[in-house]
DNA sequence: CGCGACGTTGATTTGCCTCAACGATTGTGG
DNA sequence: CCACAATCGTTGAGGCAAATCAACGTCGCG
């Protein structure tokens, strides 16, 4: 069953009854994305938000001199998607790109609509995630203005251990707001240091 | 009428009938703040949400190091508080202090949720809120690491023209992620090169 | 009045960027 | 299947934005 992991998320935070398992699993399709495919593009209305169950994507912005930056990975259990682009049917801020491919859950905003109605708990939960998110980038600003780019790549690591595994390390230094080169001597001079 | 910009606020976003005002009035109660008081302080429990009729506060973190960080202003007919803090019941995650004397119409959670069962119309708005929170401070995080300080501070200037009037310098230094004397020096920049 | 809060200026240091060049690996078309 | 291109990571030299440390003037207020 693929919602399986979907469901077990979901059950973190309320509790399902099986009819209310199978509108979930009636609800979000599966859908697979090869290598370097996009779920939408920055300035795209984002019709799909997505639930991952395999692979890595990255959510990133293009600035106005073209350079992209990284605003987070996606990884299995995590949402993707640009809620106000998807809610209120403006531009999307963001792209997301499949790093591997990848197998998402999504569902589109008209479905969303008729989940809520049909089990109005799911609200909670996601208002929580949103929360957590906010959460997520006012630590991400304050790191970004307090920190050296050394302590953002430990904290990186402590959150996720296995990031050096699971995405190249240009995409890791966007992430962190460095330039590919510094990353390198960065980790180089921790190398070093260990000694 | 003491809530008039509060009523005036929210029927940007929803239409309210006259019982949908009178209950908004008996929901939301007036509250003074002096010059520096705290709204909450960063650990506490944030019991109160607020709508700022008048005044200015600043919303700040502070370090393990002790520096404080600027996250935000709160203007006239902004809202303030910590979500996360005040829904869940966690410690909050950032204090509230006010800059000059402010009249506040401040909201508990208990009283929230009640307000929320008889006009569910609120949920909509408050969550679009969250979500112009949420983008920005992607903007935030995106600027701190792809922008100047120069146009962090004229980025500001374009979007609160008069915050100079409103908050002292090194306030607006912290907000921008720089220390007071880089703020001072960068402004003395500025005004040389118009010239 | 005198103290503390605030802003300014100077000298020096540091963290990261910029530009450039170069191996190693991956992947792709002939 | 090989050859060549593209992608990725590394290393070096030099530069710049902002931090750091320190000193000083001004203003407002108890």
């Amino acid at each position: 069953m693929q919602h399986e992991d979907l469901i077990n998320y979901i059950e973190q935070y309320i509790t399902l009854s099986d009819a209310d398992k199978q509108i979930i699993c009636d609800s979000y399709k599966v859908m697979h994305l090869d290598k370097k495919e996009f779920l939408f593009h920055q300035g795209d209305r984002c019709e799909t938000e997505a639930f991952v169950l395999n692979g890595t994507l990255r959510v990133f912005y293009s600035d106005d001199k073209g350079n992209e930056h990284v605003l987070n990975f996606a990884l299995p259990t995590w949402w993707v998607g640009d809620i106000t682009s998807f809610y209120e049917g403006s531009p999307a801020f963001m792209s997301v790109q499949a790093l591997e491919p990848s197998e998402l859950l999504v569902i589109r905003p008209e479905q969303k609509e008729e989940l809520f109605k049909k089990i109005p708990a799911l609200e909670r939960m996601f208002r929580i995630i949103i929360q957590k998110h906010l959460t997520s980038y006012q630590n991400r600003f304050l790191a970004a203005i307090s920190k050296t780019a050394d302590e953002r790549y430990m904290n990186l690591l402590a959150r996720i251990p296995n990031i050096e595994q699971l995405v190249p390390q240009h995409q890791i230094a966007s992430y962190l707001g460095i330039l590919p080169e510094s990353l390198s001597r960065l980790k180089r001079k921790l190398i070093e240091a260990k000694k």
